[in-house]
DNA sequence: AATTGTTGTTGCACTGCACGCAACGAAGGA
DNA sequence: TCCTTCGTTGCGTGCAGTGCAACAACAATT
C-alpha cells in the first residue's frame, strides 16, 4: 500500500464531486497543502487533472481517454450496443447494459429516453443489487454459494415502499428471476418508476450482462411495461446470438 | 513530483493498452515487480484497476465513473447533446463534439453513422489540430497570438495527400475558417474520409465547442457533404442558442 | 511423480523521497 | 496602501517506498 497514491487517488474521487483549490483538498486529506501540490502536478503531468483558472483544478481529460479504451475492450458492450440502440428507438424508454464485476453491479452503457421525463443514471454508476431489475439478474446468475454470500453481506436501504429489505426475500426473488429468465424492478428503487431486466448471454449459456428497460410510471403504468417485455426479450436474445449463445440443450427462456 | 504516484500513472496507461501480467508492468516500469504489486494493491482497493483471472491486471470501473461523472459537469456537452442526437438522426452520418482543453482538442461525444463503414473515433481521444475540422474550428477561435504559438509548435504529420504541412498554410487555413464561420477537412486527416466542422458559441460570442460531421466519401462526395452544410449550421446554431448565444452584435455566420 | 520454470506474495533492512514547515510571491478587496 | 488569501519554493528530517531474496502456488515438461 502507497500512502502517496492512495492520497493522490482520493484527490481523484474529491475531484470527481467538482472542481477543487488546493486548500479544500488539503482539508480534506488532512496533510499540508505543499503536499496536494506535489501530488496534483504529478497528475496534472499526466493529464489526469488540469487546471481551470487560476486555482481550481478539475479532472482531465486522460481518464477519458482510459475509460473509453477500457470500455471498448469490453466484448459485451461492442455486440450488445446496436441492439440496445434498436430497442431504444423502438421503444423510445431509457435502456441500460449492466456488467457484474469484482462484486459490483455497473452500468457499461446507456440510451437516453426520449421523453422529458428520464431516469437519472450514468455509465460507471454502481448499480444497487437489491433493488434494481439488473442487480437481480446479475446476482441471480451467479452460483448458489456465491449468490448467498452476496444475500448475506450486503446492505438493503429501504429506498421505496417495495424495497426488499432482508436477505431471505431477497435470495427468493432471485429464484424466481432464475426460473422467469426475466426480472422486475417494481418502484423498488425509486417511487415513480418500473423497470424490466433480462440476461445477455455467452456461448455457453453464461451470464455476459444484463439489459434493461426503465420507464417512469406517469408514462406507462407496470401492466404496459410488462407488455414491452417481448421487446425487452427479444432483444436481450438477438444480443446474446452475437455473444456466440446458441439455445440448445439448457431450456431458457 | 511524487515518484510513486507518476509510476502508478504510467501503469493505468499501460493497462490501457490491455490487461497485463505482474511482470510485464515491473519491465515496463524498469522496477522490482513487488514495487509494482504494492501500487497495482493500492489501485485495486480504489477500484482503478481489477483482476482478471489470477495472473491479469486490467482498469477498474472507478475510472467509468470518475470520467463520466467529469463529462458530466461540463455544461456544453450537455447542452448540445439533443442537437448532436438529432444531426446524426437526420443525416444517418456520425457527428462528433470536440472541446480546446489545455493545448488539445479532445472528442467529448459522439453519436455513431447508421452505415457499416464508419469514422474510428473514440470520445476521450485527441483530434489532431492541423488536419481535422473540429481542430481548425477550436485553434482558430482562439486569440491571435496563441494561435500563431501554436501554429508554430506543433508538428505536421502528412496523413494524406491533402494534409497541411507548415504553420504558413495552417494560420491562412484558420483564417479562411473564421471568415466562414465553419471548417472543411476535405481528406486531410484519413483517405476517403471528409468532414465539415461548425463552433457551438456562448453568451458573449465565445467559441464552446465545435460540432462535426464525418462522411466516407464512398457514400457522399465533397459536393454531396457540402449540401449537408446548412443541417451543421442549424444544429451548431440551436446547440449555441442552448448555450445562451445571442445572435446580435457581431456579424457571425 | 518428480523436476523445472514461471509468476504472485511476504518480511526485512536500507535509503531516498515525500513530507511538513516556514518564508515568499501574487492577486484581490477594503 | 495595507491586509488577507491563496499558490509556490527550498530545505532538513523521518518514515514510506524500494529492492532483495526466499517462499508459495501453479503449470508444463520430463
Amino acid at each position: 500500500m502507497s500512502q502517496s497514491l492512495d492520497r493522490a487517488l482520493v484527490i481523484l474521487r474529491e475531484l470527481g464531486e467538482g472542481p477543487r483549490t488546493l486548500d479544500d483538498l488539503a482539508a480534506k486529506l488532512d496533510v499540508h497543502k505543499s503536499t496536494v501540490l506535489r501530488l496534483l502536478r504529478t497528475l496534472e503531468k499526466h493529464r489526469f487533472v488540469q487546471r481551470e483558472g487560476a486555482r481550481h483544478h478539475r479532472l482531465g481529460t486522460a481518464l477519458f481517454d482510459l475509460s473509453f479504451r477500457a470500455l471498448e475492450e469490453r466484448d459485451v458492450r461492442r455486440a450488445v450496443e446496436p441492439h440496445l440502440r434498436e430497442l431504444n428507438a423502438r421503444t423510445g424508454h431509457t435502456v441500460h447494459l449492466a456488467s457484474y464485476e469484482a462484486g459490483e453491479v455497473i452500468y457499461i452503457d446507456k440510451y437516453d429516453s426520449r421523453h422529458q421525463v428520464r431516469m437519472y443514471s450514468r455509465i460507471g454508476k454502481q448499480a444497487a443489487l437489491h433493488c434494481t431489475a439488473v442487480g437481480k439478474i446479475l446476482v441471480g446468475a451467479l452460483p448458489e454459494p456465491e449468490r448467498r454470500a452476496i444475500a448475506r453481506s450486503i446492505p438493503y436501504p429501504k429506498l421505496t415502499v417495495n424495497t426488499i429489505t432482508d436477505a431471505d426475500a431477497y435470495l427468493a426473488e432471485l429464484e424466481q428471476v432464475r426460473q422467469c429468465g426475466y426480472a422486475v424492478d417494481r418502484r423498488e428503487h425509486e417511487d415513480f418508476i418500473h423497470c424490466i431486466g433480462a440476461p445477455v448471454r455467452g456461448p455457453r449459456g453464461e451470464v455476459l450482462a444484463a439489459m434493461s428497460l426503465s420507464v417512469p410510471e406517469m408514462l406507462l403504468d407496470f401492466e404496459g411495461l410488462l407488455g414491452l417485455l417481448p421487446e425487452l426479450l427479444g432483444a436481450a436474445r438477438a444480443a446474446s446470438a452475437d455473444c456466440g449463445w446458441r439455445p440448445d440443450a439448457q431450456g431458457n427462456t
